[in-house]
DNA sequence: GCCCAGGAGTGTG
DNA sequence: CACACTCATGGG
């Protein structure tokens, strides 16, 4: 039981592409591995020598495509790099960057995560998500469960989600269930960006940059440019940018184009990387 | 204890 | 269009 097998994905660092908070379910062990569950096989990835080791649980169907899929193992990132770099202030945070990817995630499970992530902060998003996953999810391997289909966490009341510490948010998963169908899903990954945004608005619990989150990560929208609260303010920080979300969006359009989701993951991560050596400065000054 | 969180929905000016 | 307010709760 189980499977082994390589792939050659360049440029790809491990930490920077599933750590970073685009997606939630895997976690890295001492070793220095990544582990975690992906559609209904469980992994365990490893780099040596700059190719990615995988062993599989239990190895169903093609995991080796379906891993070559969530890794976007199509996408040119060095171009994508040299592009962006264009822009200054990318170029400069990219250096620490260079191994980032961002991640295809299976589209239901994208809407339903960022749902939940909407207003908390990623740890507890991590434990929101595991915990609907035991209750509702199935169990892969001892203690490893898929993230729950659409059907069987339509039979999750408000009550119990609620009691899983989703709080407001249990609400909107309940409602999401009821509102999205397999047919919808399946319309939905025929749009193009722009429609495909407006229709996930109509969602209960999608706004705009919950929108943004699905179209990047879920439906694979590499021009979709997710705006939080870090993002407004590396865009005010670092480029002087201010005002709605439509605002801030056509701004990034203009910027960054058909890599705009890139360029968010770069600016992101280099805005939280500030605040925390902030956050050191001030502490360690005593 | 306090502040904040990968916001959305609703109502008002 | 822009704001203001509420929502429920855990993590740091």
């Amino acid at each position: 039981m189980g499977a082994k097998f390589e792939l050659c994905i360049r440029p790809l660092d491990l930490g920077q592409t599933l750590g970073c908070g685009q997606t939630f379910r895997w976690s890295q062990r001492p070793n220095g591995t990544w582990s975690g569950p992906l559609l209904d096989n469980c992994l365990v990835l490893t780099m040596k020598g700059g190719t990615l080791h995988a062993k599989a649980v239990p190895g169903n169907r093609d995991v080796k495509n379906d891993l070559r899929i969530h890794l976007r193992a199509q996408d040119d990132v060095s171009k994508i790099q040299k592009v962006l770099a264009e822009d200054k202030v990318i170029a400069k945070g990219l250096r620490s960057m260079r191994g980032l990817r961002i991640v295809k995630i299976d589209e239901w499970e994208a809407l339903a995560s960022f749902v939940l992530a909407t207003y908390a902060n990623i740890p507890r998003i991590v434990k929101m998500i595991n915990a609907i996953s035991r209750e509702y999810g199935r169990e892969i391997v001892g203690d490893v469960f898929s993230f729950p289909t659409r059907a069987e966490l339509s039979e999750a009341s408000v009550h119990n989600l609620a009691k899983l510490g989703l709080g407001y948010r249990a609400k909107y998963l309940h409602e999401l269930c009821r509102a999205v169908d397999e047919d919808e899903l399946r319309h939905l990954k025929k749009l193009g960006y722009e429609e495909l945004r407006e229709e996930l608005k109509e969602l209960p619990g999608v706004g705009d940059k919950v929108a943004d989150c699905v179209s990047l990560f879920g439906f694979g929208k590499l021009e979709a440019f997710p705006i939080d609260v870090w993002m407004e303010r590396a865009l005010s920080r670092l480029y002087g940018q201010k005002g709605s979300y439509a605002k801030l969006r056509e701004f990034a359009a203009s910027s960054f184009g058909p890599y705009a989701g890139y360029a968010q993951e770069y600016i992101y991560l280099n805005e939280r990387a500030y605040a925390s050596a902030g956050a050191c400065r001030f502490t360690s000054g005593r």
